[in-house]
DNA sequence: TCAGAAAGTTGACGTTTCGTCATATTTAGA
DNA sequence: TCTAAATATGACGAAACGTCAACTTTCTGA
């Protein structure tokens, strides 16, 4: 066999193992946070849902809270390019809010979509408030798009910074009570979420002045 | 001496030190949650700040988590009353939503003022995200009163529960971004809240019909 | 192809934290 | 004052933690 083929997969073995050891383990943690919750979990119960040792958790995560925040950051990880989308094919103010709170939604709805079936106990994972550097980014990145989206539209005026809460905010509650309704509708929660914040910038800009 | 004398004091030495103690707990651990945070902190950390023996601990609370909640808990208590003030008082729906912004942001302002004051690490307490059954009740209520305002003022055909869940989002979000900021100003922070929901909620009650 | 090095895994073990409980102390009431 | 009930104490066994020396797997380059 010809040994010049095969350049493709040059990923190594032990890359591999590792990404996949890595997520073994937050599987296991996803599956016994959202089975016990959070509190009651120990680092223990995780690695006994993997085929791995106790001493090589630690190899991945120094503790219970740094896997939960790793669990965090992905969801988050994994809708930055969505906002990344958005951003890019953001015409107007309105377009852009609307394309944000639809591609939340829609994400929130699809993460939450198979624990939703069979009625998952405890932990909703991404809604869930935590803080990590990751949402951090988010939030900023945010905040810079408003920005420049009132700058194009003559709202220079507004506050941003509370402007960016009150946004997020709404996204983050109305996310959580979405996800409690049958059947999840995010179509009609982009909607609403729309509404409040288009329709209060002017009011807004008024304002502060 | 008379026996007759002294009936105002009377709540029995038992139920004033159990008062004490549990109240001793409850500042020892938001002392020690601020000084090395609510992860790092264990039980015994927080009895040390007290005169209190380890075992006594149980007697009050089962775990960190329960003591966590119960600091969240009265923060919630001591809010309730300042909302059920805005509730009786407040004649038309632009007063209710401003005054009860008004009572929130105050209320976080000065709950918060003394940990502002020398720069305080790690937690706010109050606006971090728990979601206690008392913390429940205070959303329910939300819920109620805007019910029973939007009914008065013909603006039945909202969807109550997303306008509570982004009202109760705004507060939240807008109320830890307030706290970052000095000086601490919950008249504006009133002042924007206020003003997004009130604009919002005519092109609210026209979308859903 | 193979030997040595590097990387990673393993689970037993000493350590830390937990929660309990028998005992001591304090309070209420007779 | 005396007894019973309530509460506090802290020592102790159990549970979870994090580490590490030994072992296994993968990589490297000659």
């Amino acid at each position: 066999m010809s040994s010049v083929i095969n350049p493709p997969i040059r990923a190594g073995k032990r890359a591999l193992t590792k990404a996949a050891n890595r997520q073994a383990i937050l599987d296991a943690a996803r599956m016994v946070f959202a089975r016990i919750g959070y509190e009651a979990a120990n680092i223990r119960d995780i690695i006994r849902e993997t085929d791995l040792a106790s001493g090589t958790f630690y190899n991945y995560f120094k503790s219970k809270e740094e896997v939960f925040e790793a669990l965090a950051d992905d969801s988050v990880k994994r809708f930055r390019p969505l906002l990344a989308k958005v951003r890019e094919e953001a015409e107007d103010l309105e377009t852009y809010i609307r394309t944000a709170y639809g591609a939340y939604f829609g994400f929130l709805a699809e993460e939450n979509g198979a624990a939703i079936e069979e009625g998952t106990p405890h932990m909703a994972l991404i809604g869930v408030r935590v803080d990590t550097p990751e949402m951090q980014t988010v939030s900023t990145e945010i905040r810079t798009d408003l920005e420049s989206v009132l700058q194009k539209t003559g709202h220079g005026a507004i506050d941003t910074d509370y402007l960016t809460a009150a946004a997020i905010g709404i996204a983050r509650e109305m996310g959580d009570n979405m996800l409690k309704r049958r059947p999840v509708n995010p179509a009609a929660a982009t909607e609403f979420a729309t509404q409040i914040i288009i329709t209060s910038i002017d009011a807004l800009a008024k304002q502060v002045r």
